[in-house]
DNA sequence: ACCTGAACACCGTTCAAGT
DNA sequence: ACCTGAACACCGTTCAAGT
């Protein structure tokens, strides 16, 4: 007769003490915790909504993350490592730039709630997303950009994204003026875009995302002609 | 005989019931949390410790405030407040740009740690804000820019912009590879980085900001060049 | 109308006890 | 080693009672 407790068994209630396989990993607590961010917003990050989940105890998760911050730190690799580096080695600075940045948003397009909590938290030690900075920065100190400038620029374009991604998450009519008349040029360029981009088939947030990227982008290769000049040397 | 329980006194405690001269109002509550919010960080918005601050009971806000989203709500209205719209009457739509993008991002860089929450909380239904967009895609569309584009030249930067927001949030080491030989042009780009800017006295997210709208301006005055050449209007 | 004070349903975290 | 279960110090919010 098989013991009500045992392990296999859906549902049953685990007694207290070690169980004979283990219930718990970290990459399990880590991809349920996204799961349900992207399901519930930024209380799925909640150790006690991870852990109801998982049907353990809260503190069962300590014994695989140091804490909260441990816990959203997991998480952020997990999103991370979907952020396309590879084409610095295959095509021009400006174009792999705009290939990283496109990846770079839509990875967090794809959960929009864990990017106010995620850009607050400093980078864990030897992490994937460490890995990812010395693939973009290698890329771009190939193409003459100074080593002192390198990590601005991707701050830059860093920041850029992630308000793009939060403003992909909001609601399309957010800007909407909801008035007739008291704000006239603000009322006749919503609709004007509104008419514009539905000719086109695009997203409002899709289109200013477009054209911000395409303007720094633009702007940055100006600026590095401008110190390779600077510098003396023969620009391309 | 003065009553130790008077209002007037100083540390005393009040008894149960309305008291005879208001201690409370909304802008007294939002004022304090945006105090607090300054002084220890995310916390400061808590409903208690702002009520622990004032001397009354947490309930108590409750008379002014209908709960934490409205008392967040509030505080982002006291910040939004001090964005700068009036070079757009004064200087090239660029510059006046440029000088809206600054004042909003000290509007909250004066305030960091309200960023990662304000940024999360859709935005109001205000007058106020729609005031400022009727101003700056009035001063755009006089520039030039078509009418169904202003408002993505406008979102674009609102993304940057608060994107670096967060990053002025955040600890400034937060790129800090904090490995030795794993990750070489991450970890020589962070320390020229460090070393650059400790000679200039300016923080990391600074200068990366500055980079950033930099580009982003000499980007869009590149493209609406483009635009008036297209349409056969003589460029400036 | 406006505050107190108690209560309720939540958090994250710690730690002894059990296997 | 890895989980339970109780406990602790916190939250935001509701509501009757008091003036």
């Amino acid at each position: 007769m098989p013991r009500p407790d045992d392990d296999a068994t859906a549902g049953a209630r685990r007694g207290a003490g070690r169980p004979r396989s283990r219930v718990l990993s970290r990459r399990l607590i880590l991809e349920t915790g996204l799961r349900l961010m992207d399901a519930r917003g930024d209380g799925g990050v909640g150790i006690r909504a991870i852990a109801g989940e998982l049907g353990v105890q809260p503190s069962s998760l300590y014994n695989h993350v140091s804490g909260r911050d441990d816990l959203i730190a997991g998480v952020r690799e997990l999103i991370s490592d979907r952020i396309d580096v590879a084409g610095f080695d295959a095509v021009p600075w400006y174009d792999a730039l705009e290939r990283w940045a496109d990846s770079y948003r839509a990875a967090f397009a794809a959960h929009p709630s864990t990017i106010a909590l995620l850009t607050v938290t400093p980078l864990a030690e030897g992490s994937r997303t460490s890995e990812m900075y010395d693939a973009v920065v290698r890329g771009l100190v190939r193409a003459g950009w100074p080593e002192a400038r390198a990590l601005s620029v991707i701050v830059a374009i860093e920041n850029f994204v992630l308000g793009a991604a939060l403003d992909a998450a909001a609601d399309p009519d957010m800007l909407d003026p909801r008035t007739e008349g008291r704000f006239p040029a603000f009322e006749a360029a919503f609709a004007a875009r509104r008419e514009s981009l539905a000719a086109l088939g695009s997203a409002p947030a899709e289109d200013a995302y477009r054209l911000g990227l395409r303007a720094m982008l633009s702007g940055l290769r100006a600026i590095l002609s401008g110190l390779r000049a600077e510098r003396g040397a023969i620009g391309r």
